[in-house]
DNA sequence: GATGAATGAGAATTCATTCAT
DNA sequence: AATGAATGAATTCTCATTCAT
């Protein structure tokens, strides 16, 4: 790689964490183009260089950060060689859920953005995303269930724990997540 | 009531109303005070009379509108003098994803803004609110299960179905709301 | 006086003491008609019955402070007996200097307005005003200067004695109150 | 220096002398950013890429210009190569008058900022300020009086300078600048 | 006399975007 | 490719003043 293109890739990486702590502290609406391109040291019109607008950025570093989430956890998952599935989508959701819990900026970035929309546009561009479709299909693949339906029950799982974790993390309601675990782990078991 | 009396609480809904037809139609970012003002044919510092800023007639609107759905949910569902508990709760959860099915724009607004932190809000302003948990609670009551994970459980219901609603009406994603219905319905008959 | 007249009386001085409480706590610039009348706790169309704006409350209340402070030191002075113009003088400054050091927000409100324009103006006002006049004018008597020249040199001296104090009290430039003092005082005893 | 060098220059220049002309015809409250910009020929923003606000521009004119003021009233009065300290105080102080004569705006905008706290400030940023003690202790080098109560001495003088100016020349009060110069410069005989 | 809701002009300030260097 | 000065439209918010009650 060219000294050129070390450098590129050194600012637009510059560009995308200084937006994401911004977005984390101030909030989205609060953070303007001036302040990325200050905390990130380059000048503005860089700034154009790499992305459309605030909007641009906000978008590829979610679809970033939830994809390695997800593959992270996948792999996490993996590792563990569960046999059977219950145990696989528990310690999955176990998983994300305590990564929130340790990363509440990263919660409120991507909450609601955690969704199956952004799931299928990353798997275009992070190899891996798939792997979770079939990771989880593989698991199911005795069941009389017809695999549509798997794939909509796994997109209510997720979506139920972005909302709780969302709701119990951030804001404490109806009660803390380690209060509101066993009730959505309940809950989860008898989905699946 | 006083004339004056009388004016002002037609300037107050004169503001709301248009405000939530402008947050509706073009989004929350690209409303403003001039656009709302000039809409509902008040004087620029007259908004400042009765809201703070952009985000308090914004959180004085989500407040208002899904109490009101909750509670015309809750006397729908205790017209048709269900005998079960689980029949009370479809029909209430059906109500409202009816509701978000025919109102696109206000499930925009208010997206996973109908949790349960506004729901404790509102219940201090909205009489009939708590009447809501009294009446699932009634339902419950023969039940061995304790009345704070009725609660939560509630909770959990209601947080899944903001968020598959969110999805399936507005994104269509995984599938439109028909298709989604049996499987959301599945998942809660399962759950309670 | 009848109830109305008291009250009207009451209001206005509410109206002043509140207005001068602002000026000096936050500034001329950053106090609003709104601010006086809140702290006031009267109606803002109240605050025109009695002021044409903000400028005319200030110089009503410039006029009543330096009118009164000056009157006061008057009468110190004059308690005092003293048997030689110099005494006499300098007791008079001493008392306004200490007036000033003790009362710093005074000093900074009326600053540059304790000049002779505000005490032409004040002696058609406040009975009294013209007696401080008369006093210097008598301690002079005997002197071979003409009497425009003492009122003048009288002039000098208020005028002095005003940027010195606001300058080393509120500033401490070049040096503090007590250390210009003397300086001061040796300058008017020169002086006079 | 490069041409972008050379416009920002233009630029700043030019909101200074923008800003100072209708401070000093409008007065400062009734000067708006919008009013300075608009006679500098330049775009709103422009105004904060060099100044914070309209009391940041007026502190940097009223220092700029009352340094200016005393460094070309130090050179004349070196110029004359005058023998003695009295002849030169006095020709300094009546090069002062004399310009706020035929300055009367700049008379009334720096009116009493003539201070020992904006020479002190002055001094680091504008060279030329320091020469002006150096020069009168100097001048004064014989004297058994020790330095400090030199330099409180001046400082006595400029603060007295300041206010009768701005009250004759303004005001005409007590008289006319031309009838206060005899007491005047009587006192300040007096003083030193 | 007193009130305070309403006004709307206008002030301050921000900010995405451009473009000459 | 990178810069950052400049833009000016847009936005928020304030506030003196009025006037119907």
């Amino acid at each position: 790689m060219s000294k050129v293109q070390k450098n590129k890739i050194k600012k637009e990486s510059s560009l995308i964490s200084s937006a994401f702590e911004l977005f984390s502290t101030k909030g989205i609406n609060e953070t303007s183009i001036s302040n990325i391109v200050h905390k990130a040291g380059v000048a503005k019109g860089t700034f154009y260089l790499y992305f459309k607008d605030k909007y641009d950025i906000l978008n590829k570093i979610i679809l970033n950060k939830s994809s390695n989430l997800l593959i992270e956890s996948m792999n996490a998952t993996k590792s563990k060689n569960f046999t059977n599935y219950e145990e696989s989508v528990l310690f999955f959701i176990d998983y994300i859920i305590e990564y929130f819990n340790n990363n509440k900026f990263m919660l409120k970035l991507i909450y609601k953005n955690l969704s199956w929309g952004i799931l299928k546009k990353a798997s275009n561009e992070y190899e891996g995303i798939h792997e979770i479709y079939d990771f989880f299909m593989t698991l199911y693949k005795d069941s009389a269930i017809n695999q549509q339906d798997v794939e909509k029950t796994l997109f209510i799982i997720i979506e139920l724990v972005g909302s709780v974790c969302y709701s119990s993390i951030i804001l404490n309601e109806p009660d803390n997540i380690d209060k509101m675990k066993p009730i959505l782990f309940d809950t989860i078991k008898k989905i699946i």
